[in-house]
DNA sequence: TCGATACTTAGCCTCATGGCAAACTATTCG
DNA sequence: CGAATAGTTTGCCATGAGGCTAAGTATCGA
């Protein structure tokens, strides 16, 4: 994981259209090829190639060629990278609810407990 | 829910920026001013504002104006779209689980099942 | 081998994004 | 009141994203 940050920033814009949105849901279903998927978009192939050469530059598929068709397949390890992100934001939140609570409770504790409460 | 689609390209959008992503770190620590938050980043205030700008207008934050201070403050909800999302997308994947483990086995049930395996 | 198929490459266009400086407005404080 | 503070507005610029057409390459199938 060498560039946490830049990675989210592709993983994100990759994410942040509906045609590629639309391709990882329709990946999700199992691999396609570059044709088969491309009949579903009302762009010409090479504005569709663009997406799908976007979503393979973040990680997001894997392509292979083989003969003259391009088959893509998703590569769902890649979102966990956004499930990361929210989990890291969330982890901010408890901290800070932590902190509230010992402020109205009165009591310090450590602070790396994941819940105290029964 | 009116627009879930644009939504998410708003949202994930707001979230394809280093910068933003700071911002709503920072602001799961608790609201904060505009000038606060900007000093910890290297550019201009009306570029940082257009950053919050675009947050607010993504639903991601909340702005109020206080006599000459903005306080913003996260609005953690909207990233629950992100985990809709992600988790629509997983829903895919187990449905294809689901149809290959059938054809594995051979048996024929019904779909809405969680897990059938003990 | 020749035509159809399945991308690819190249070049061009438009609009959106992210950044800047300068000037302006509205509050607050001494 | 008058100066400092905290944003805001305006206008400009460079880059990149997403779309197109036209032409090129590489298989495959008869």
């Amino acid at each position: 994981m060498a560039n946490y940050s830049a990675d989210l920033d592709g993983v994100f814009t990759a994410l942040a259209d509906p045609t590629r949105r639309a391709v990882v849901r329709r990946l999700g279903h199992g691999p396609t090829s570059v044709g088969d998927l491309a009949e579903a978009f009302p762009m010409t192939l090479p504005s569709f190639m663009k997406h799908v050469r976007t979503l393979e530059a973040n990680g997001l598929i894997r392509t292979v060629k083989t003969g003259r068709v391009r088959t893509c397949v998703l590569n769902r390890e890649r979102l966990d990278l956004v499930d990361d992100w929210l989990a890291g934001e969330r982890r901010v939140w408890s901290e800070r609810t932590d902190r509230l609570e010992r402020f109205v409770t009165g009591r310090t504790e450590r602070t790396d407990r994941k819940d105290d409460r029964p």
